[in-house]
RNA sequence: GCCGAAGUGGCGGAACUGGCAGACGCGCGCGACUCAAAAUCGCGUUCCCUCGGGAGUGUGGGUUCGACUCCCACCUUCGGCACCA
């Protein structure tokens, strides 16, 4: 009798071995193809990983290995994004440096993963938060410190070639070409003055950098950010969910800091334009467009009664409204307000200013918050018609958003409807809907009545485009929408008070942490303004320090460190980056991790990058996604890599939930995430040390849809641990247990061994991981059926059991490593190729075709592969099922669908 | 509210381009082996039923010889966005 499966032994066995022969270390670039599959690569926490975490690290192992088969060179690397905040409170709890709870676990990971039997090249391994590597994320900082985005190329330069301009020219033409070309309006600061070369040359160097600020890709800024006053740090906009901290779920308070930015906003249009090219789950593509929050429109200047220099510029989606504005709303923080109060008015507007400032971002985007404000006694001119109209606050209008202000077209907009339902303000129908016209039969302009009396009946505002203008001089009559939007801004350009604008939602990526366990920011602080740390002198370290506790109002503890602060030169910047910088790059490390010249060999670079394949979790879909592809824009106007999409194809897992049922207080059912606070977590480690790693690796293959969102189930793994077994039997001992007689010829095993290859490709292409091990277990069973058919010893028994152990070798490793051993094939299966499927031997013989009468299968015929249509049509008719239901009569009609079914309508 | 995805047995899920619904696995039932148990093997397992069939993929309609798949309306769940002018 063989002996049993025993994965305990085997499993840690052939580990072994393939450390010792560095097994799965990359090659170098060379003329191979490559194949780059990658990980989202972690943050280590103490806790260690659950199985949920292993959901995308065996389905991208499964790739690596069979790629590698298939004879790429794959790089499948790992890494730790080991800065933050989650170490950095842990050390504080603990009283430990947060260096060394780094070391400790990312250690315990990387135990962790081989304990998976997962194929990364460890040699390749990285650390964000080693000096080696955070050398060369200061080194990107610099190179956004020392770029601005030109408009009119399009791209990054260096910020020399605009000290230049401004030297020569001023910054009069750039400002200019940006208004004229408004997808530019993210490459410069709002509101940055355009000043003469006369000027720039007579301010102080000091002066001149802080108006470099305005064009820098990195930039500071003072600036109303997010403060999470929980974890005491600020964080991005990105990071806050329905006002609450991303990481610590606290409310967010506004406060006003000086802070370090990324000119994300430059590149708005290119990272939607760039996100055609990309192989992303639609989900992602969607949520990043909704991100940058592209909108086009006009920005029209409309300007104060009695204060004629007084310009306010509003900018509006819908400039073919323009008519029916009745009134304007400022937001409460638009620097106008005190200037155009009226004396009568202002106690009342500073008392809203101070109700609108002490709101929450919560209390502020609450569902059904009615509308609040207040007049600030001024009026402002229509600039189409004249019309004189009140100007007033409110916090519906957003500072952050277009230019502060808006026109209010009630009729037309449901916010300014409501508004002016409140506060009794005129409504002004200046589109006349394309239902009221169908209704009172119209076919050219409605009457003043039939508007009027539409005016009166409207319960909300008419957003629709479908309809005509009127009430609008010279635009009455066209149909509302794109052409009337078109007109309307040719109109305001052609009088001289509009033009086209765009607008988008992002804002500059606020990247300064005033925390300790972060990349330090390579800046000195000099009586001339900031100066870059020279390339040389990087890595900045990070110093030791004995408190990591950030001071009361948030300041850095690198402040209290005054041998890191001062420098000959000036005052070191003492803020940290936030850890979306060190992986916005990572990727392009680990084609060349330990190169202490570059961030990567040129050749190295250009032959792995962009990754092929990115798997992660969707958690990140406008964070880590979307700065990433930023910083791999900069790089590429630089010169620096030479692909624009940082990740070809991305795929997200599923969460993996407990296997416990819970009932909420409805009664409903549901499962709650694995957290170590609940005490549901299922480790890889306890689950391999029962059942093994391969078990553990096929269940997360087998358990659900790669993308769907699950629970564990503890049943689960010992049914694919079962079905290993019953491989570990039919490879060594075939003759042991025979079942009762079967039937199957030797061309029949060939046929669906051959037919396994080419179902476990397609699979493995389509994400579908499920299948692909279902495939295998169905190949399995065949296997014991052909045993009992009498097959075991055939060639064609020999060459399934070769294709089914280099089938499963990138599912279940080990036990391929082991069989393939012991049938005494030569190491290393995992350096063997991959079966070729053979078209011929994998294609059908016979068809068994169902026969349908009137889309109700009745019968089922076995034919040749290869007859013809006419022959088969009289088969299905000849059938007894056919037969009963034809009772002789001719069919109306006879279908066949080719090698699928016959059917017959009577 | 808006946008997107998804609803299939007791459970996780299959089903290619509109073509035999329920692959594969779990669980359950019956049987074999065994003194017994475990393991293993075999058979069965959507529902109803008069054993000939009938119904069936969230609900209601439609297109089609034929619908889990396409169209319309609705319900539910999950994700995202949410005063963005």
């Amino acid at each position: 009798m063989v002996e049993r499966y025993n994965p305990q032994a085997i499993e840690p066995k052939w580990q072994a071995r393939w450390e010792q022969d560095q097994l799965y270390k990359t090659l170098p670039a060379c003329d191979k193809p490559k194949y780059y599959v990658l990980d989202f690569y972690p943050y280590p926490s103490g806790e260690g990983m659950s199985v949920g975490h292993a959901r995308n690290y065996v389905p991208t192992d499964v790739l690596a290995r069979y790629y590698r088969m298939k004879g790429y060179n794959v790089l499948h690397p790992m890494g730790f994004d080991a800065f933050g905040l989650p170490t950095e409170n842990a050390a504080i709890k603990l009283k430990v440096d947060p260096h060394e709870l780094n070391e400790r676990y990312s250690a315990n990971y990387v135990r962790q993963y081989k304990l998976m039997g997962l194929s990364y090249d460890w040699s390749r391994l990285i650390n964000s938060a080693h000096p080696e590597y955070y050398r060369w994320t200061q080194w990107i900082f610099l190179k956004l410190f020392n770029a601005w985005y030109d408009p009119r190329l399009d791209k990054a330069v260096p910020i020399e070639t605009l000290e230049a301009e401004l030297a020569e020219r001023g910054s009069g033409a750039i400002l200019d070409y940006i208004d004229n070309h408004p997808e530019h309006i993210g490459v410069v600061n709002k509101g940055t003055p355009a000043i003469t070369a006369e000027q720039w040359r007579a301010m102080s160097r000091r002066e001149q950098n802080e108006y470099l600020y305005n064009f820098r890709l990195a930039f500071q800024a003072e600036s109303t950010v997010n403060w999470d006053p929980v974890d005491k740090v600020v964080v991005a906009d990105e990071e806050v969910e329905n006002g609450r901290a991303w990481r610590s779920g606290a409310l967010v308070i506004k406060r006003t800091i000086r802070q370090w930015f990324f000119r994300i906003t430059a590149y708005a249009e290119r990272l939607i334009k760039d996100l055609d090219e990309v192989d992303w789950p639609e989900r992602i593509v969607t949520m990043q467009r909704n991100w940058i929050g592209k909108s086009e429109g006009a920005e029209v200047i409309f300007r104060v009664c009695n204060a004629e220099q007084s310009a306010i510029p509003v900018f509006t989606t819908r400039p073919d409204t323009l008519w029916g504005a009745t009134f304007m709303v400022l937001s409460p923080e638009h620097p106008l307000v005190p200037h155009i109060t009226a004396p009568e008015h202002k106690a009342e507007v500073e008392r809203y200013i101070a109700f609108a400032k002490g709101e929450s971002e919560e209390q502020r985007t609450a569902t059904d918050k009615e509308k609040t404000g207040v007049f600030t006694g001024a009026y402002a001119i229509n600039p189409v018609n004249g019309e004189r109209i009140p100007i007033w606050i409110a916090d519906y209008v957003l500072m952050s958003y277009g230019t502060g202000a808006i026109m209010a077209v009630p009729a037309h907009d449901q916010r300014d409807f409501e508004f002016a339902k409140k506060f009794n303000l005129p409504i002004k129908v200046v589109v006349f809907p394309q239902a009221e016209m169908e209704r009172l039969g119209l076919s050219g302009a409605p009457s003043e009545a039939a508007i009027t009396d539409y005016e009166r009946r409207m319960t909300a505002a008419y957003e629709d485009k479908a309809g005509v203008i009127v009430n609008s001089g010279p635009l009455s009559g066209t149909p509302a929408g794109t052409e009337a939007i078109r007109a309307a801004i040719a109109y305001c350009a052609q009088m001289g008070f509009g033009k086209r604008r765009v607008n988008y939602k992002i804002r500059p990526w606020l990247i300064s942490r005033q925390r300790y366990w972060g990349t330090p920011i390579p800046i000195i602080h000099t009586p001339d303004g900031p100066l870059a740390v020279p390339e040389h002198e990087l890595p900045v370290l990070l110093p030791k320090v004995s408190a990591y506790e950030p001071g009361p109002n948030g300041e850095s503890p690198l402040e209290s460190i005054p041998e890191f602060v001062n420098t000959p030169l000036g005052r070191r910047e003492t803020d940290t980056m936030a850890t979306w910088a060190c992986s916005s790059w990572y990727y392009i490390r680990f084609a060349d991790p330990h190169n202490d010249k570059a961030i990567g060999d040129p050749k190295e670079i250009d032959y792995w990058l962009p990754v092929d394949t990115y798997v992660g979790g969707a958690e990140h879909a406008v964070l880590h996604l979307l700065y990433s592809r930023m910083w791999t824009k900069v790089l590429y106007d630089l010169g620096i890599v030479k692909f624009k999409e940082p990740f070809r194809t991305l795929r997200n897992q599923g969460l993996i939930l407990s296997p416990q049922k819970r009932v909420d207080e409805h009664g409903r059912e549901y499962y709650e995430k694995m957290s170590k606070s609940k005490g549901n977590v299922i480790t890889p480690d306890e689950v391999i040390a029962e059942h093994g790693a391969d078990a553990l690796r096929g269940y997360e293959l087998f358990i659900s849809d790669f993308e769907q969102t699950v629970p564990w189930s503890t049943q689960g793994v010992p049914g694919v641990r079962r079905w290993l077994d019953r491989v570990w039997r039919i490879v060594l001992a075939p003759e042991e247990e025979k079942g009762p007689p079967a039937q199957m010829t030797p061309r029949d095993l060939r046929r669906i061994a051959h037919q396994t290859i080419l179902r476990y490709e397609r699979d493995l292409k389509a994400f579908s991981f499920n299948t692909l091990v279902a495939a295998l277990m169905e190949f399995t069973n065949a296997l014991y059926k052909a045993r009992d058919a009498g097959l075991v010893g055939a060639p064609e028994w020999d060459e399934a059991i070769d294709i089914l152990l280099r089938l499963l070798a990138p599912v279940a490793p080990h036990i391929a490593e082991e069989l393939w051993h012991r049938l005494g094939r030569p190491y290393s299966i995992h350096q063997q190729p991959f079966p070729v499927a053979d078209e011929a031997a994998a294609r059908a013989d016979v068809l068994h075709l169902a026969v349908q009468i009137n889309g109700k299968v009745r019968d089922r015929i076995t034919v040749p592969a290869d007859a013809d249509e006419e022959t088969i049509k009289q088969a299905a008719l000849a059938s007894e099922g056919a037969k009963r239901y034809l009772n002789g009569a001719a069919p109306k009609q006879i279908h066949y669908v080719k090698g699928r079914l016959v059917s017959i309508v009577v």
